[in-house]
DNA sequence: TCTGGTGCTTCCCATCCTGGGAAGGTCAAT
DNA sequence: ATTGACCTTCCCAGGATGGGAAGCACCAGA
């Protein structure tokens, strides 16, 4: 299977794979002899592994980090939910500060008379004239 | 003043300030003889509007806008709260996103002892193997 | 006046993930 | 054999920020 083929089945762009591949998120794949990548199931099973956790937003370190433990059959549960509990916090972090930017300009927006006027609280605000 | 205390005094850093002006969000600074840059209290003003607007999650490109619009004495208010909204919208679907990712992963970790067992809902429900 | 420490300049690098595109080689079907 | 689709590598871009190096400028104290 070459890598178009893998990217249609897996989900990840080719250009993906190749930079996953440069990143050690997956083993250098076979070639053949004019120096196309071969992919056979297996590797299918690592690239939508690999899509299904960015999509959950792990960053490449961690995919990493899963990818060891789903490999090793020995580890502990309680490892796999640590992490993804303190990734849960990261989102959740993440998304309290764009709540609070959301809010802070719903506010001034709600003071924006919104017409033809030059009058804008919302400059206002973020100039500090109106603090 | 110097670059440094114009810093200080904005809440930008030195670095930034060079790249907001390379980016062209604020004008070319006047220079002394041997090349600093030197700023006034006006130039202040856009610092300092810069970095609220950037708390308030606006990226560079809308930045550049708002300040155009703050210059810009007969603006219509509604332009600047369509904006506005506009950006509110953006940042509610990055939330919805994010929740959405925290949510899938506390599902997983719900159904997932955490201990030293080796059996992981959560690896399986990224690896596909439990869909 | 010399000197040291601090601050300024530009330039490069790294982050994090993704895509665009160029130049050139390969494969398979016509 | 030609053509079109596909592959290869390499470079560039974004968006915002920080780190750091090399070299020059400034100021206070001895």
């Amino acid at each position: 299977m070459n890598i178009g083929q893998a990217a249609k089945a897996s989900g990840v762009s080719a250009k993906m794979i190749r930079w996953y591949e440069e990143q050690g998120l997956i083993p250098g794949a076979a070639r053949t002899e004019a120096g196309y990548r071969i992919y056979r199931a297996v590797d299918l099973d690592r690239l939508r592994f690999i899509r299904r956790a960015r999509d959950l937003g792990f960053g490449v370190k961690q995919i990493g980090e899963l990818l060891a433990l789903w490999q090793d059959r020995t580890r502990a549960s309680a490892d796999v939910k640590r992490m993804a509990l303190l990734h849960v916090e990261a989102l959740e972090a993440r998304i309290t500060a764009l709540r609070e930017m959301a809010q802070s300009i719903r506010h001034l927006a709600a003071h924006c008379h919104g017409d033809a006027r030059p009058e804008c609280p919302i400059l206002d605000g973020i100039s500090g004239t109106r603090p």
